[in-house]
Order: C-alpha cells, then sequence, then structure tokens
DNA sequence: ACCCGTGTTCGCTG
DNA sequence: TCAGCGAACACGGG
C-alpha cells in the first residue's frame, strides 16, 4: 500500500495512538528491542516513506526505524483482542492496547535504532526533499532531471530526487502535469517541470485527502481502498487502464510498462 | 493454475 | 565511476 500519503496516514495515527504512552512489551524480540521497554515515546516522525519513532528510557533516547515496503501496516488492538493476519512485530503500550506491524510480504523494515541515531541509516542519507515537508523546488528538480536520459516516470521513483514518490503518485503526478511518462527526463523544459513539482504537491496532497474523507485514518489503522473496486478507486489514472481519460478529451487510459513496473496515462493529454 | 504487485537492493554491463 | 537494467526478495490476492 505504501506511498507517501499512506505513509502520513499511519505517522498521524501512530502520533495519537502513542501520545503520552509507555512501552510494556515488543514480541518477539528483534535485537536491541530490549532497550524499548519501559521507554515512552516522544516523537514520531515521516521522512519520505520512512517512520522515525524516537522514545526516552531514563534520560536515554532510543529510536525505531519503520518502512512499510510493499504491504507492510501499522494496526491497533484493543486489549485481549487477537493479533492480526501477518503481523510481524507487536507492541504492547501501558494503556492495554497492542500496536502490531503487519506485513504480508515481507518488504517492510522494523529496526530498533540505539540512540535514535537515524542520521546513521544508510537508507535516510541519501533522500531528497519530502514534498510535503519541504515543498517541491523546482529549478532544483529542473537540474536534477536535465542529467538524466532515463523517461521521466522512472526517475521520479528515484528517493534521491524526492522522497515519497512511488509508482502510483508517479503516474498521478505526471497526468496532472500532461506530460508523457516515457520522455527522457532530460528533455523537460524549465517551464514542464514547473507544472511537474505542483502536479507532484497536488497528486500527494488530494490522495492525501481522499484516505481522510473516506475514513481512512480510522482508529484500527486499516487503510481498505487496495481491497476495493475499480469504482471507488481514488486516483485519477493508476490502476483505470481503458477508462476515458478524466480530462475528457477523447484520449483512453493506457498502461504500459517501464522498466517493470505498471504505468497509466493517457495518450492525448500527456505529451 | 497462473499472473500480478503501492518498494528497495544488488549484481552485471557497457 | 556511473547510468541503466533486470533479477531477486517473499507470498498472498485476483
Amino acid at each position: 500500500m505504501p506511498e507517501l500519503p499512506e505513509v502520513e496516514v499511519a505517522a498521524r495515527n501512530l502520533r495519537r495512538w502513542t501520545a503520552g504512552k509507555r512501552i510494556r512489551a515488543v514480541r518477539p524480540r528483534p535485537p536491541g528491542s530490549a532497550a524499548l521497554v519501559g521507554a515512552r515515546f516522544r516523537e514520531v516522525r515521516r521522512v519520505g516513506k520512512n517512520l522515525l519513532v524516537t522514545l526516552e528510557r531514563r534520560g536515554a533516547s532510543v529510536g525505531v526505524w519503520s518502512h512499510l515496503g510493499m504491504t507492510g501496516k501499522w494496526l491497533r488492538r484493543a486489549a485481549g483482542q487477537p493479533a492480526p493476519r501477518f503481523s510481524r512485530v507487536s507492541v504492547a503500550l501501558d494503556d492495554g492496547t497492542h500496536l502490531h506491524f503487519a506485513d504480508m510480504r515481507r518488504f517492510g523494515r522494523f529496526r530498533v535504532v540505539a540512540g535514535a541515531r537515524f542520521e546513521g541509516l544508510p537508507a535516510l542519507r541519501a533522500l531528497g526533499p519530502d514534498p510535503l515537508s519541504d515543498g517541491v523546488d523546482a529549478a532544483a528538480l529542473h537540474a536534477r532531471l536535465a542529467r538524466l536520459r532515463l523517461p521521466v516516470k522512472l526517475a521520479l521513483l528515484d528517493q534521491r530526487l524526492l522522497a515519497g514518490v512511488g509508482n502510483i503518485q508517479a503516474s498521478e503526478a505526471l497526468h496532472r502535469a500532461r506530460l508523457d511518462p516515457r520522455r527522457p527526463a532530460r528533455s523537460l523544459s524549465r517551464a514542464e517541470v514547473g507544472k511537474l513539482a505542483r502536479g507532484v504537491l497536488a497528486s500527494i496532497r488530494f490522495t492525501l485527502a481522499r484516505f481522510a474523507a473516506s475514513g481512512a485514518d480510522r482508529d484500527d489503522g486499516e487503510i481498505t481502498y487496495v481491497e476495493e473496486r475499480r469504482s471507488a478507486n481514488p486516483f485519477l489514472v493508476y490502476g483505470r487502464g481503458g477508462t476515458p481519460c478524466p480530462r475528457r478529451d477523447g484520449g483512453t487510459i493506457t498502461r504500459i510498462v517501464q522498466a517493470g513496473r505498471s504505468t497509466f496515462f493517457c495518450p492525448v493529454c500527456q505529451r
């Protein structure tokens, strides 16, 4: 499920669930998790698709880095409720609730970070600006894209350019910017990158608003659109192959494969 | 049965 | 050294 909007929902949920709470137990026992027992939550940050949780115990900081991978989620269960399917880590809080890191496909990450020194994590070092927190600097983005020959859709997936844009948001942003996903990144003019920068931000904000409006920000943490039908698909073009372009320009949303990943676009308005 | 996949990393090639 | 590509990871869902 997780690109920036889903991870942002997860971060908001975790803030609400953990504020002022203390950890009672962690099961099973991931390396370093002994340092978490008895620790009190201080901060939940999201950087791109990464969740950074800071806790404190007897004046010492300890952190948890969590990445949702393809299928990871953070869920909450009331005292006495069974663990959700695919729960990999269970965190018992002092209010009796359990937070579960569930991850069917196991591409996700849950790692204890001694001293909450997240800056030491290689996965975080090279991340580009986070669109939601930092905005999108079109001039800087243009400078980066100008050096790349690869299709702009694939360039957008590089977390060193923008942190948090994934396969869905890349398709959505390019449609908003009216840009053909196959264009070499370096072929985009400064003005086109300006449109792309606005498209990225608009798409992320739109998706986040859709989640909030649909009750994705629920008490147990479930975001359900994955299981929903096409009619409930919250995206403008992703997953809508064969349907008319929402611009009603006569184009049909087309699915192509780039570097093994699906891309959806309208051949009429995206040039 | 068969194909698909919202992410990241690693090894190979030119 | 580096851009770019394809495979690998892992496993249930449609």
